[in-house]
DNA sequence: CCCGAAACAGAATGAATATTCTGATTTATT
DNA sequence: AATAAATCAGAATATTCATTCTGTTTCGGG
């Protein structure tokens, strides 16, 4: 009896996520998202809702789209401290790619939404919480492999990356070049690692 | 021959810099300008230019703040290692006041304005380099009254500095404790110190 | 094959925004 | 005191934005 929808929202809703990880709130208009995604303003408004209720599940779907991809790599056994390396390294990577414009969608809602949007802050602190998790398990697990050094506190030291993470991708929308960046991720994880030969 | 102005530019700016740093750039309206700097719009435009020439004004008044306020004490002579320390302690204090609603110019800059506004990037990139260099001298007098590691690159730790504040303003923004900042602040500085008595 | 419910494309609306304009007001000099 | 230049407060303008509305098109069930 009715007309079946002509788009996929999945696959709008991840044109969306990368506008608004690229531009933030304000910047992303309803119009940008309409001619990025094809989608009416029809379907947009019928299916996600406003503008506020679209970004809140781009954010969602941003979060999972980073656990999928990056962290849960770090909840499995074997993971070693070259897991952690490496999502560093893969965000180093983005940032260093001016022409694609990668930004982070967590910065922007802290920045943007968090301080006057109680229910985005609590979203995202539990985000940020489940990364700083993410970071712990896979330090204990480098531990076990004698990779971090055993008086690494892994929760403090969770916190600690994830907290290091979004500097780094501040300087890299500043323009410092993937030298410096790579230099900071050395600095960073160099003190957690287990003096090898001591 | 003229009237004089009524308004002190300076003051004006200072007050335009609160917002700005509070808010960003987009979400700060001439409105909102006007209304908290009192300042007639004939004013602003005359004295300052556009609304993105403000800006520029503003992030200049907020680094020279910066400057005069955090860094210039790790440019003398006996710059140690908890002038370091205190300067991370006022952000974390600054972040745990959400009344205040104090935020970042620097992030706001970068993450807003930065990829497409390329002077502003550059701007932004020599202001960051500075406290990164001031980062530097004052860990290497550290170092001279032997409270940092001699192992310790303070090129390579300056730049890891200036990149850790911007993370804890942004885990500050989302609203995770003081404890939290501070414990970051701990890691962070941590692994730089001189192992006493080993 | 037709009907109606749902989706479509895009026009309409109303609010917010940056910037400019206007008439009244002030003040240093004559 | 009178003048002229500059400032002031706020109205006017033109644009942009989020959201809603409208007439048209599609398509499953009778």
């Amino acid at each position: 009896m009715n007309r079946a929808r002509t788009f996929d929202p999945g696959a709008a809703l991840s044109q969306v996520v990368d506008l608004f990880a690229s531009k933030g709130y304000s910047e992303t208009s309803m119009e940008d998202i309409v001619q990025t995604t094809g989608v009416s303003r029809y379907g947009l408004y019928g299916t996600f809702g406003n503008k506020r209720e679209l970004f809140e599940q781009a954010l969602e779907q941003y979060a999972e789209g980073m656990g999928k991809q990056s962290f849960l790599r770090l909840l499995e056994p074997g993971a070693s401290l070259d897991h952690i390396r490496a999502i560093f390294d893969e965000r180093v990577a983005d940032m260093s790619c001016p022409e694609e414009n990668k930004g982070c969608l967590f910065i922007h809602t802290a920045m943007e939404l968090a301080p006057h949007d109680e229910e985005l802050r609590d979203v995202l602190q539990r985000f940020m919480k489940r990364i700083s998790k993410a970071f712990a398990i896979g330090l204990d697990s480098a531990k076990g492999r004698g990779e971090v050094a055993q008086d690494v506190d892994v929760d403090a030291a969770g916190d600690l990356l994830t907290s290091a993470m979004f500097g780094l991708v501040v300087l890299g929308r500043t323009g410092f070049p993937q030298s410096t960046l790579s230099s900071i991720v050395d600095s960073t994880l160099e003190p957690l690692r287990e003096k090898s030969g001591g």
